[in-house]
DNA sequence: ATGAAAGCGCTAACAT
DNA sequence: ATGTTAGCGCTTTCAT
């Protein structure tokens, strides 16, 4: 900036007020040292504009993901995508870290060390309790995941407990009785889908069989052997309810395998609606998200927080998309 | 840094050493000095420390998608989180935009503003001669994509042309002689999966019929439409390669409708080993990448960029995966 | 409308 | 082994 000053033949104080469109400096001014600036491939230094500004014009992202598993989950690169869209388009930068085993601390460290104005956090785990804490403490942050009971953090999230109550009530419409749920319940967002699963069952005066029952973990490779046992246990069911697309579809095809008809012997719904699902065979029926949203929810509730303001939660509307698995 | 100085009773470059883990600090002095922050919460700010030190730690992750289909295919996922792991690792920072239309500068401006050190970029698109100019004038970079003719920069990817021909090949000694291929070849990666797939059938002495290729963008939604346009126009085919597997699940899906058998009629072969691949039915042949290594790779190369180093590629090898809808 | 000067929080000579 | 000092590149009072 100094050269460009030196070049212009003004102070260093102009150069900045008229690279950062100042009014104060005359357009004619104003022009030329831009164009002077360009013509060098000049560029303010954003850390040092920022150390002075005393602002990072950053937010970090957590992936808080069980595995590498998650992260490949459609639907998590689906909020991603969302959450950068939205920073972008307010001229902040994201930067983005996976939380690593053990290092919950990286969290609070992000935001002390100045390095982000606040943080965005995809999915909750186990650390619920961890979060409230720092949320506490006055990290300022915004969670993708379940509305949790007592919790101090802003949430975002889609209406779980709904979803898994429209799902199942879709199935026991469409005359089934022994509906399987699929979802990992240690999962904040399986387990409020789990209980809207439960919730339409008891309204239906259906009476749950706990076998049906399958404590799946995303991604897990062993889909094939639960339903073969399943089938060969003769433990009978209609329908199946899974917590998420990905899932949902890997059953279908273990049971196609085993020539199980869907969705005459055995309807499914899945959760996402990823863009494979309405393209595998049959279509599948799933609770869709609206993704899009949710980068400007999070990023909502983020600067609310920054602000100091109260937490609030945002819960996104949950929409049942009928296909043809569950016809 | 200047309260815990004035606390510890020393000076702020003993404490500035001391939480850099100097050696010339006594181990006692350096305990005290670390405990003393971490009870204040206190954290170095890592923007200052940059500003003087001149250096960003920090890598710049640019994708390149055509829209927001292709940062949802799971592949493009699985290099992100391998980035974010390796860059992680390195006790670096990752800073992820998503390449607006029209702004190429903005890559440019990401290195001279002195936010990164270097760039990621993840796919080519179009933009082959700009990312040229841009390492020719010396910004630091790494490409994931295809190993193009006279690329200045340096470029990971899976061996494309490889991949094509093993997919090709494979089918062709499964006795197919009409194999259709689906993939966007304006798309720099699957153009080279295209000449993979006419070198196979060259060897093979097969005539490449046009009208066998179906210039499939990714994520389009109209591949039922194609698909039956095909089977009414009794446009024959006994196999298709298609560019990515969710390309290749939706064909399947769209034949499967039709009540076309997969693999008895029809022999299909995808790309990318998604882990749905292996769930679908019927399971889906397919070319692996292994996404694990791509972060590293890249990772390693920009390094080298940065370093001044000459331009190197490295072409991670490509597997064939061979399942149920090929056999 | 512009410049001089201070200082954001830190590190690294240099000095002792 | 520790302190003093300068300065990374910028923005912003304050003064003119």
């Amino acid at each position: 900036m100094i050269d460009i000053a030196r070049m212009a033949g003004v102070s260093t104080s102009t150069v900045s007020r008229a690279l950062s469109g100042s009014s104060l400096i005359p357009e004619a001014t104003r022009n030329r040292i831009t164009e002077l600036a360009r013509s060098l491939h000049y560029r303010v230094n954003v850390g040092a504009a920022n150390l002075r500004k005393g602002d990072q014009q950053t937010i970090g992202v957590v992936l808080l993901s069980d595995s590498t598993q998650m992260i490949s989950d459609p639907f998590v690169l689906g909020i991603l995508g969302s959450l950068t869209d939205t920073v972008n388009d307010l001229g902040m930068n994201l930067l983005l870290t996976r939380l690593q085993e053990n290092r919950e601390d990286q969290m609070r460290s992000m935001v002390e060390s100045g390095q982000v104005n606040g943080l965005v956090v995809i999915g909750q785990l186990s650390l619920h309790d961890h979060l409230n804490e720092l949320a506490q403490q006055g990290i300022p942050m915004a969670v993708w995941g379940a509305n949790l009971e007592g919790a101090s953090y802003p949430v975002v999230g889609g209406d779980n407990l709904r979803g898994g109550y429209l799902a199942t009530r879709h199935l026991i419409e469409k005359g089934c009785r022994r509906i399987a749920f699929f979802g990992d319940t240690s999962h904040p967002e399986a387990g409020l889908r789990f209980q809207g699963y439960t919730q339409a069952l008891q309204e239906a005066g259906i009476e749950a069989d706990p076998r049906l029952r399958q404590h799946y973990l995303f991604g897990d490779a062993r889909i094939r052997e639960t339903i073969e046992g399943w089938l060969n246990q003769h433990l009978d069911f209609d329908a199946i309810f899974a917590c998420s697309d990905v899932t949902a579809i890997s059953l279908m095809g273990a049971l196609r395998e085993r020539g199980v008809p869907i969705p005459g012997q055995v309807r499914v719904v899945g959760y996402d609606d990823i863009l494979l699902s309405m393209h595998v065979h049959p279509t599948l029926t799933t609770v869709r998200q609206p993704i899009e949203q949710a980068g400007r929810a999070l990023v909502a509730l983020l600067f609310e927080s920054i602000a100091g303001a109260p937490r609030r939660n945002i819960v996104l509307p949950t929409e049942l998309i009928v296909r043809d698995s569950s016809l």
